[in-house]
RNA sequence: GCGGGUGUAGCUCAGUUGGUUAGAGCGCUGGCCUGUCACGCCAGAGGCCGCGGGUUCGAGUCCCGUCACUCGCGCCA
């Protein structure tokens, strides 16, 4: 980076206060000019005869050199680490050996003249320099000085590069940036809200928006046709290693007149092109796969798959029901119970591993999930017949148990694991071990790029155990799936029992790339009768609908287009693209996973004259128990 | 809300079946070294072993509680 155009004369760049140059900036051709050069003193290295000071700022690192005749060679010497100096000189080539290849500014060094301290920094409470891992809450409190180093001080840069990219792709396609209000009503996200007291207001909130859900859909009834926004979102809810706190960012973007596919065509050429760009050369699947739910959580346990990974589960419920040629009576009651038996495979699991290795994952089930248990087996090959001594296949019946292998395409050497229970639990615990197993045995293949794929087909509704009732699977502004010639209302209205209902489909969609969820998206629902029918199903009356969603259902009265759109997450691009697995590597002053800023001290108690103006008391927090 | 892991020097970590004065590397301070670039060499300072209680002749080590951080579940696209 330069400073000033190449025209700008030396001897106005050196009148600078602060700088000629950059310290990434100097080559061999500015050998002889005299320089001024400001920034971090990175590292020091004192030699009999010199002191070498690394000079550090955005652009890159400069050798400063000062001899023991220099007047401020003592003050110089003694300059802590990450102060902040001034120096000016005469640029040096550095000869023969002496170059740096290493360094972008590795021929040449700045024999400093003048030496200014700007400002003297303290014993460090976290190194700048080196690539050490460091507690988190040291790193968070002091993000400044995290920030200063290399890999999280480029992560950040490329975030606004990424972003950058995104908005020229949005744009190139015919889409326009708003920026919709960030106090505003509860959205309809289902996560809980931050809430904003109201001054002129007394008793009553605003909320910050999940999303710019509702907003999004009234500006496309408003006639706009294409919206995009890198939008900030709010949740309150708890942490996780890809989830922030508090607020992320979304790509958010939505399109009239559209159909499922049109959606896919828009994105997929803007997240392609996006993960091609900042992706370091790895591959990208193009066109994404479309994998619909269901297939999803049979074949991955899940509905973010980590398609990656080389193996898929397979349910084995229906070879387990005659406990008779099993000699496993556990798996037999589960499954004569309505349950299932999902088996992941480990391929060369028996003969790379040891039995602890089977029992740690049991265990990992027990603890980390919170599961009965995974049961497992071991396949060994002997006289070309593979069998297993472990409980859950000993006793099979031989031909049984080949056509189970057959079908799960198993031999001597691997291993298999089996998650029993209820559907939804046997399937949740059989996705996270599939990961676990492939991580485990290092079977993730970490070169294959950037795996997107598109879920598609979610139900419309689920069976909420808690409340034993139907309810909304995702989001309730979806349109439900209607075949040719029949519309929603009429598939809505179809449905006569449960089971029916659970049938119904959404034009609902997830992008999710290497098992992370990017995004989910949808077709919306712009009928207000479809609207008020589809939460009726849902045990939702009208009065609910327009308490909640009044904006919206007022506005479908008056000539709403159809429409859809979806929102992927940035910050979990650009995890994605940094290749790190913390999101926090990625946020520039992320808060900790008890929700804390512990650099600013938020969240924070207030003056009790702030309180009393908004009329709202605060109550002590009651005892534990 | 629940479960797992971690907590020893400014930082990263070691510390044996409970046993005398708790160690190393980096960093810091001082000294030496004709050019280093993770410079090298010598010396030094630096410890409430997260905190509280208990068992024991004796606890960094065992037990109970608690706090902090972190990962996961619940929750959440």
């Amino acid at each position: 980076m330069r400073l000033k155009s190449p025209e700008a004369g030396l001897k106005e760049r050196i009148m600078h206060a602060f700088r000629s140059h950059t310290c990434g900036e100097l080559r061999s051709s500015d050998v002889g000019s005299t320089v001024k050069l400001s920034g971090w003193v990175h590292r020091k290295r004192e030699h009999a005869n010199a002191l070498f000071i690394d000079l550090r700022d955005h652009y890159g690192i400069s050798q400063v050199v000062i001899y023991p005749t220099a007047e401020f060679y003592e003050a110089a010497k003694r300059c802590p680490s990450e102060s902040v100096i001034t120096v000016t000189g005469e640029l040096l080539a550095r000869d023969g050996e002496a170059v740096n290849k290493e360094l972008d500014t590795g021929e040449v060094e700045l024999r400093a003249e003048t030496f200014l301290i700007e400002s003297q920094a303290e014993a460090l409470p976290l190194p700048v320099f080196g690539e050490q891992e460091y507690p988190e809450d040291i790193r968070l409190k002091h993000r400044y000085l995290d920030l200063r180093r290399d890999t999280l001080h480029k992560n950040i840069i490329m975030r606004g590069q990424v972003i950058n990219s995104l908005r020229s792709r949005m744009i190139a396609q015919g889409f326009t940036e708003f920026q919709t209000p960030i106090l505003t009503a509860s959205s309809p996200e289902g996560a809980r809200d931050f809430l904003v007291p109201s001054r002129q207001n007394p008793g009553k909130f605003y909320a910050l928006p999940q999303a710019p859900q509702q907003f999004k859909q009234l500006l496309m009834v408003a006639g706009f046709d294409r919206y995009f926004q890198i939008a900030p979102c709010f949740r309150d809810e708890d942490a996780r290693a890809d989830r922030s706190p508090g607020e992320f960012y979304q790509l958010d973007m939505e399109m009239s007149f559209v159909t499922q596919e049109d959606v896919f065509n828009t994105i997929e050429p803007v997240m392609a092109g996006v993960f091609e760009e900042f992706g370091g050369g790895k591959a990208v699947t193009a066109p994404f796969p479309r994998i619909p739910y269901k297939e999803s959580m049979e074949k991955y346990g899940s509905d973010k798959p980590d398609l990656r990974i080389p193996f898929e589960l397979t349910d084995v419920s229906e070879f387990f029901l005659d406990e008779s040629k099993t000699g496993f009576g556990i798996f037999a009651k589960i499954t004569k119970g309505g349950g299932k038996v999902i088996a992941i495979p480990a391929p060369g699991a028996t003969a790379n591993k040891s039995r602890k290795f089977f029992d740690s994952l049991d265990k990992w089930a027990k603890k980390e999930m919170q599961a009965p248990g995974l049961g497992y087996a071991r396949l060994k090959e002997e006289d070309g017949v593979v069998s297993s001594q472990d409980p859950a296949l000993k006793n099979f019946d031989p031909e049984l148990l080949k056509a189970l292998l057959e079908k799960m395409g198993l031999k001597g050497g691997d291993g298999v694991f089996f998650s029993a229970g209820k559907t939804s639990a046997a399937c949740k615990l059989a996705g996270a071990a599939r990961n676990k197993v492939a991580a485990d045995l290092d079977l993730i293949d970490e070169d294959a790029g950037f795996k997107f794929c598109w879920v598609v087909d979610y139900p419309m509704y689920e069976w909420d155990e808690d409340n034993e009732k139907i309810d909304f699977s995702h989001n309730p502004f979806s349109m439900p799936q209607a075949p040719e010639g029949k519309s929603a209302m009429d598939v809505l209205l179809e449905a006569d029992t449960n089971e029916k209902k659970l049938d119904i489909l959404a034009y609902q969609y997830d992008i999710v790339c290497n098992g992370i969820e990017l995004s989910s998206g949808a077709i919306r629902n712009h009928k207000a009768d479809v609207m008020y029918k589809a939460f009726a199903i849902a045990g939702y009356g009208p009065e609910v609908v327009e308490d909640k969603f009044a904006g919206m259902i007022n506005a479908f009265k008056f000539g709403a287009p159809p429409h859809g759109g979806i929102a992927p997450g940035v910050d979990r691009m650009v995890m994605l693209l940094a290749g790190t697995d913390t999101i926090r590597d990625v946020i520039l002053f992320p808060m900790n996973g008890q929700a804390q800023d512990l650099m600013m001290n938020a969240p924070a108690e207030v003056d009790p004259a702030a309180l009393k103006e908004l009329n709202i008391k605060t109550v002590p927090v009651a005892p534990k128990d």
